[in-house]
DNA sequence: TGTACATCAGTGAACGCGCGTTCACTGATGTAC
DNA sequence: TGTACATCAGTGAACGCGCGTTCACTGATGTAC
């Protein structure tokens, strides 16, 4: 990937720079996909800039990662959102939003592996980013959790928050062990898929009569 | 970490010194936690020699930190076998295996994260290490999922293979997730990981009548 | 019983690499008078 | 309407670092005669 033919940002418009640096650290995070094999200097080559040119943006690689990520849970969050909104049937709408996370992360899976599959230390160090964006994908997880809740589907016993931490953690652990574990001899896959949330929903539904 | 006393291994008694260095790689990596923070200079250097010498047991960085992720699937079968082993229905030994896997990858942090959740290219590359350690641990953990299905306590349809999946699954999304997202407000831990083995358990087994 | 010698365990110094980051700078651009 | 000047976007060169790995070597140890 070298440098795109880039001309210097007008007076008043350096933020433009911030944007070409984040979209041109997506694409890399994405295609590489190793947080660590996107470097600086690369992304500033992929942008058409020297590398100092990055810190007049971000205080630091992290903060340049993060900024990465606070979009890719934008996305996240709607396409899980989107996901939902194809059905008026609560419990459906938990299938196709776990269906879609796993597809989410299958598909992203570099995305994914620094939202969900990163180093604490990290994740903690940037909170705020966290918070906004992946908060709001939980909050809305947990919302869907309770319109199933509030539907009456839901078993005795069973809470909105526990159910949809359970959710989360099955769809999360195949999600992210065939990403990372891709030579396990694996059944097909989206057979799999299908069979994880249909099991996990069995757990928390209300037997049929 | 600073160097031991060390002696010179006698003649013929060159293997020891490839002990010692799993050793120390092991140490290194539970204490600082991180696989690209355990240089082979650190690892030399708690041994007590120089660098070159670990190349007189191991090809490369990455044969010795399999050796080292060999070691902990061993411990990692051996515990679960062991939780296994405390009681005598099939059911309740899941739910034990369950607990034990969560612990293990919670107090031992660093390995799981190198066993289960790390990049696919270099599991592949070492799929031997992982076919004889990681193969044999699932093997058990199916073997304990087929004694349950033996003794008519799986709900009709519900396949072996696809229980054990789904239950390894759980464990590892619940596991992985409060080790890669600390800070989340999590519920109380314990009772967290008894509602996740519950409510997997019950999606598989026949409801009581 | 003594000595030459092959072997083995480990060393010392250096290789080239790419990294994140800093610092003093340049040159275009808009603005004030 | 023209020009001096502050500001802003970005540069070029270098910093120090630690890394994995290689290569030619050394010196102790056991063995054969």
């Amino acid at each position: 990937v070298s440098a795109a033919a880039r001309t210097r940002a007008r007076r008043g418009e350096g933020e433009r720079l911030r944007e070409e640096i984040i979209d041109a650290a997506e694409r890399l995070l994405v295609s590489t996909g190793d947080e660590d094999a996107v470097s600086i200097r690369a992304i500033a080559q992929a942008v058409g800039v020297t590398p100092p040119s990055i810190y007049l943006h971000f205080a630091d690689k992290e903060s340049l990662v993060w900024a990465v990520c606070g979009r890719q849970f934008e996305i996240f969050d709607g396409i899980l959102e989107a996901a939902d909104a194809t059905t008026d049937d609560p419990v459906e709408a938990l299938r196709r939003r776990g269906e879609a996370y796993a597809r989410f992360g299958l598909e992203h899976p570099e995305a994914y592996r620094i939202m969900f599959m990163g180093r604490s230390m990290s994740v903690d160090r940037h909170l705020d980013t966290l918070d906004k964006s992946g908060g709001t994908a939980f909050t809305h997880h947990l919302a869907a959790v309770q319109r199933a809740a509030d539907a009456g589907a839901l078993r005795a016993g069973v809470e909105p928050l526990q159910a949809a931490i359970f959710l989360w953690a099955g769809m999360h652990g195949i999600t992210s062990l065939l990403i990372s574990l891709a030579s396990f001899p694996w059944p097909e896959r989206d057979q799999l898929l299908r069979d994880m949330c249909e099991l996990q929903l069995r757990a928390l539904v209300e037997e049929a009569p």
